[in-house]
DNA sequence: AATTAAAACTGTAATTAGTACAATTCTGAA
DNA sequence: TTCAGAATTGTACTAATTACAGTTTTAATT
């Protein structure tokens, strides 16, 4: 199902962002997808319905939606910043045959880990890195 | 306790690795440091004792560890990549505030996730993001 | 010790992701 | 309708990393 721009728009609104076009179209390409792109595959697939899009655009909206905490920024190889729309909390599992970024199970008690004294996390990444179905069989 | 440079060579020839002056220097860096260096800083540190070193040789050389498995790559963030000799295997905590990276305990479980069908993972990382005890005090 | 082929190293040039910034456009309140 | 602030745009720039060609080193063989 895919969300409506009035929905897109009050997910926005909850975050302190003022609802833009371009930022509904590009976080509304996010809940839409699961396939973890990066900027520039963003900026490519909504230039066909918003010619007037720039790159530029595209990179201070992602980075504006990871500071607020409406987007996760997926760093799981040193390549291309990949951006998720985490519905639920997941762990990503990245092959390294295809490149490609699938969502997996996150462990149970990982967030409950004791850090040094003073630490505190407000966030946890967990990455598998191998090879996916496809590549194993190939 | 720092390596000997023959010990170095030893681990490098185990992995099918020729032993060179330059690797035994930029593995021998990894193996003393816990402070995660990047390859521009292993670089900058080595050229004291190596004038001649290139910044080329540094990024080879971190490469070719990485894929045979003696260094390991942390790209905690979407900044430079950083490089680990990882005595034994633990998580890592990055701090948002002054950007450091410090060892943490690998909680327990993780390894054993259940992954979708066909799936095999080679390696996990687990990081998490927030204010070290420092930034946290500021 | 001399020869030599392969491997490793070096330095420069190129590539790529991402950011800075100034100019333009849009938006919504007065 | 006016106007100020916010958002967007496009260009120029920076920084990390890789490609590549030429040089040096290594180590085996004569």
């Amino acid at each position: 199902m895919k969300a409506s721009p009035a929905e897109i728009t009050d997910i926005l609104r909850c975050h302190g962002v003022n609802p833009s076009s371009q930022r509904i179209a590009i976080l509304g390409y996010l809940m839409q997808t699961r396939e973890h792109p990066t900027a520039d595959c963003i900026y490519r697939d909504l230039l066909a319905d918003k010619p007037t899009l720039s790159r530029t655009t595209v990179y201070s909206t992602l980075n504006l939606l990871v500071d607020c905490g409406v987007v996760s920024a997926v760093d799981v190889d040193g390549e291309s910043r990949r951006y998720d729309y985490p519905l639920t909390p997941h762990a990503h599992f990245h092959c390294t045959g295809c490149q490609k970024v699938f969502d997996v199970d996150m462990p149970v008690g990982v967030e409950s880990v004791m850090l040094p004294q003073g630490f505190t996390a407000k966030s946890t990444s967990v990455y598998y890195h191998g090879f996916c179905r496809d590549c194993m069989e190939n």
